[in-house]
Parts: structure tokens; sequence; C-alpha cells
DNA sequence: ACAATAGGCAAGCTTTCACTTGCCTATCAA
DNA sequence: TTGATAGGCAAGTGAAAGCTTGCCTATTGT
């Protein structure tokens, strides 16, 4: 099931802050996502464990990834998330809100 | 954390499916519940199981129950569900669709 | 070439989670 | 009251999840 990992990936409080600096920030490193979590967060995580988050979270679709060099930059993708809503909330609402991402 | 509980709830395939069924009929009882788990889904599972997963969602806030008698219904609250959205998706669409809970 | 940086792979450990098993309480019908 | 139904509590078990540790590859800069 897809609806599985989705969940599953939102299931850990630390994935759904790596989420919400991927929101405020998009295309960050691995190290700079854990240098935010350190500093912002104050959680004492592994560069490891980080990586294991985002892997997860890329099996979601939650986050896509692109490699330049030895850099690999994280994107958000919030579309996954919508579907959860539209399971049990019904359809959104009948005019698209602010779909502005210039 | 409130979002704690919400989405450890909603990290279990079975809590979605025990949601999905409150959603389509509210008010069932524990063995209603057990019951379509059974046959609908082909869920071999105990009542206790079944009441435990009722436990966490009512925890999140998911599920909200009456005592009749013997009997304890059990009804789907998706109002929590709407945080979800709002913490990544931004606000909900300006006009309330279709919010008939009367 | 060499070192430093950015990231990956995999084994091992610890905690959490889902589920079962067994027993107990409360309400309803005969 | 007795038995059946609806549900609850708690200890125990097996599997999964989160995290660490150690080592390895690839790219960049001097």
């Amino acid at each position: 099931m897809v609806a599985d990992d989705l969940f599953k990936a939102l299931a850990d409080p630390t994935r759904r802050t790596i989420i919400d600096e991927l929101a405020e920030k998009s295309g960050q490193t691995l190290f700079e996502i854990c240098s935010r979590l350190s500093m912002k967060h104050r959680l004492g995580i592994s560069r490891q464990a980080v990586s294991q988050h985002l892997a997860v979270l890329e099996a979601a679709g939650l986050v896509e990834t692109r490699r330049e060099g030895r850099y690999k930059f994280h994107d958000l993708n919030t579309a996954p998330l919508r579907q959860i809503t539209e399971r049990w909330l019904g359809p959104p609402a009948p005019s698209g809100p602010e779909e502005n991402t210039p």
C-alpha cells in the first residue's frame, strides 16, 4: 500500500520536524537539515539517523531529491498529504485556494 | 504533544480501516466493528486488539464514545484530521464545503 | 596525490507497538 | 438467580522501528 508508507513516515515526530524545515526552506542538504535539527530544535541526533528518516520520507513520496556533484538536495512534496484528508474529509474545497508557488 | 497521538493513531492500517468503517456507519459497538473487520476486511483479529485500537483512536480524539446500558457506541470525529493539512498545506479553503453534522 | 567534505551501507542494540491470553465487571433476558 | 452478552484490565510475547557505531565510496579543493 502506498498509504502505508505515507502514514508510517508521518508517525515519527522527528520526521515531521524535518518536513517542517523543508517546508520553510526547500532544497536543503543532509548536513543542513542536521544542523537545523540540532540548533533550532535541540535534537541530539546523528547524521545517519537523519539520513534514514529522509529515506523513509522519500519512500512515502514526501521528499524528492536531486544530486549535484557531491551535494544532494532535498525538496518537499506535499502532494501525498492531500490524499489523507481526501480519504476522510472528502474532496477539497470547490475552488483551488492558494496554489501560488511562483 | 497532541499531534503525536494523532499521527501515531493513523500509523496503523487496522486503525485506518476502523476509521473507514466508522466513517461509513457511525455509532457502532465494539462487536459490530469486530464483525466488520472480520467479514468485510478479512482481518483475523481479537476483540481485545480492536478495543485497544479504539482506545488509541479515542486518545487521538478521532473517536468519541457514548455508553448506553451495556452498549458503548463509537463515533468518528474528523476534526483532528484537519490540523494535518493545515500544518503543511496551509489553511483550508475559504468556503467550508460539506459541514453538515447537526 | 592527498586530505577534507558529503553521503551511503550494514550490523547490532534498545525501545516501542500490536496482539494474545486469562480473568474480571456490568447489563440484560430467561 | 443463572446464564449470556458487551466490555475492561493487565501481564506477556514477538516483531518492527529508531538510533548508534563502524567502515566505505564519491566529489572537491589545495
